[in-house]
DNA sequence: TAGGCCATCTGGTCCT
DNA sequence: AGGACCAGATGGCCTA
C-alpha cells in the first residue's frame, strides 16, 4: 500500500503523467457526466485514468463509437478549443500546477480543522486526547448555542437537565454520555434513578449529592448503554426524575421523536417555556448546588470557584474520574482538562499537585 | 469484518 | 490565470 502522507501523489506521478494524456486528450469525449470520481483517480476498479496500457487506442475506440451513436445519429462536431497536444512541458506545469493545488488544499483543510478544535476547546467537554468527531462538534456546538440562548433567554439555569437535554439533543449516544458526564447528568444516571423508584432505594453506589435531588452514580462496572444514536430525551427520563429541583418543562420539542439530527431546531426565540427554568436561584445558590467530596480536587476547584459546581467530577480508583453513566474512563489530569479551559487547566493543576 | 472517521487527491466551479 | 471552495472517491486506521 501506498504510504499515507502525500503517498498518493508523489508515488503515482507516473501514473499521473500517463493520465494526464487521457485528461487532456479526452476530457470532451467522457460521454459528458465524466464526474469527479472518474478524473483523476488511480481505482483499477473504476472508469477513467486507470487502465493505461492502451490508454491511446481505447480513447480512440470511445471516440469512434461516440461519433457513430448508439442510433447510428452522426454526433456533432466537438466545439471549443482544439485540444492541445501535451508536450513535455506542459506535463510539468500541469503537475506542478497540480502539486501546488494540492498542498493549498491541505492547508485549507489544516486550517479548518485547527477551527475545528478551536471549537472543541470552548465546547462545553473539552478533551485532548477524547476528540469529538468533526460532525459531533458541529452538532454540540448548534446544542450549545442553542442551550446558551435559552439560558439568556429564559433564564435557564446551565445546570438544569433541559439544559443537558438542549446540549445532547442530536447527538450520538457516546457523545450524549460524555457530555452529560461532563455535567454530571449521566443517562445511566439516571435510569439508575428509574430502577431506584422501582426497588424503592435511592442511591445505588451513589455518592453525589445536588440540592434538591439526589444523583446517583452508577457503579464503574455499569456497562454502558449499547452504542448508537439516540436522542438525548430518549436518554434523559425527567419526568421519572423523582425529586428533582426543577420541574420539567421540556414539551415535545425534546422530548420524543424528532430526527435526530437533520430536523431545524426549535430557535429559542419560539421555544421560550419550553425549557423556562421557573425557579430563580442567586449565582451563589448554583454555586453550592453540587459538593464534591472534600478530599476531591474538584472540591479545591468549586471552593476557589472554578469549574462550575455542575462540572465537578466524583473521583474514580486510582486517581480516575469516572462520567457517570459514560463509557468514559478519564485519568484526573485529563477530565480537568475537560472541564477547565486550557490556560486554566495547567495552573490549577499545578496548584493541586503542589498541595 | 463492517462501519465510522479521517486525510488526501482530484476536477469542477466561482471569483478576483 | 490562479486561488478558494466544494464534493466525490479512495484508502488507512480504529473499534465494536
Amino acid at each position: 500500500m501506498m504510504t499515507k502522507p502525500y503517498g498518493k501523489g508523489s508515488e503515482d506521478v507516473t501514473e499521473l503523467v500517463s493520465s494526464l494524456g487521457w485528461i487532456e486528450e479526452d476530457l470532451s469525449s467522457q460521454d459528458g457526466d465524466q464526474t469527479p470520481e472518474t478524473g483523476g483517480r488511480y481505482n483499477p476498479n473504476s472508469r477513467g485514468p486507470v487502465d493505461l496500457g492502451s490508454e491511446d487506442m481505447d480513447e480512440e475506440e470511445e471516440e469512434e463509437e461516440e461519433e457513430s451513436g448508439l442510433d447510428g445519429e452522426k454526433a456533432p462536431k466537438r466545439r471549443g478549443p482544439k485540444k492541445k497536444k501535451m508536450t513535455k512541458a506542459r506535463l510539468e506545469r500541469f503537475r506542478a500546477r497540480r502539486v501546488k493545488a494540492n498542498a493549498r488544499e491541505r492547508t485549507r483543510m489544516h486550517g479548518l480543522n485547527d477551527a475545528l478544535d478551536n471549537l472543541r476547546q470552548v465546547m462545553p467537554c473539552y478533551s485532548k486526547t477524547q476528540k469529538l468527531s468533526k460532525i459531533e462538534t458541529l452538532r454540540l456546538a448548534r446544542n450549545y448555542i442553542w442551550a446558551l440562548s435559552e439560558v439568556l433567554e429564559s433564564g435557564q439555569s446551565p445546570e438544569s437537565h433541559g439544559f443537558v437535554e438542549m446540549l445532547c439533543k442530536g447527538l450520538s449516544q457516546p457523545t450524549s454520555n460524555l457530555v452529560a458526564g461532563c455535567l454530571q447528568l449521566g443517562p445511566s444516571a439516571m435510569l439508575i434513578n428509574k430502577l431506584d423508584e422501582k426497588c424503592g432505594g435511592p442511591g445505588v453506589g451513589g455518592v453525589g449529592v445536588q440540592q434538591g435531588h439526589s444523583l446517583s452514580y452508577p457503579s464503574p462496572g455499569l456497562p454502558s448503554p449499547p452504542y448508537g444514536s439516540l436522542e438525548a430525551s430518549h436518554l434523559l427520563h425527567l419526568k421519572d426524575f423523582k425529586g428533582a429541583a426543577y420541574e420539567n418543562h421540556s414539551s415535545n420539542e425534546c422530548s420524543n421523536g424528532t430526527p435526530p439530527y437533520d430536523g431545524p431546531l426549535t430557535p429559542p426565540l419560539s421555544i421560550s417555556g419550553n425549557f423556562a427554568l421557573k425557579q430563580e436561584r442567586s449565582p451563589h445558590e448554583t454555586e453550592r448546588n453540587y459538593t464534591p467530596h472534600p478530599t476531591h480536587p474538584a472540591h479545591y476547584l468549586s471552593s476557589h470557584h472554578y469549574p462550575p459546581s455542575s462540572m465537578a467530577r466524583l473521583p474514580g480508583p486510582q486517581g480516575h474520574a469516572l462520567f457517570p453513566g459514560s463509557r468514559y474512563e478519564l485519568p484526573l489530569d485529563m477530565a480537568f482538562e475537560s472541564f477547565a479551559p486550557p490556560h486554566m487547566v495547567t495552573s490549577q493543576m499545578s496548584t493541586i499537585y503542589s498541595e
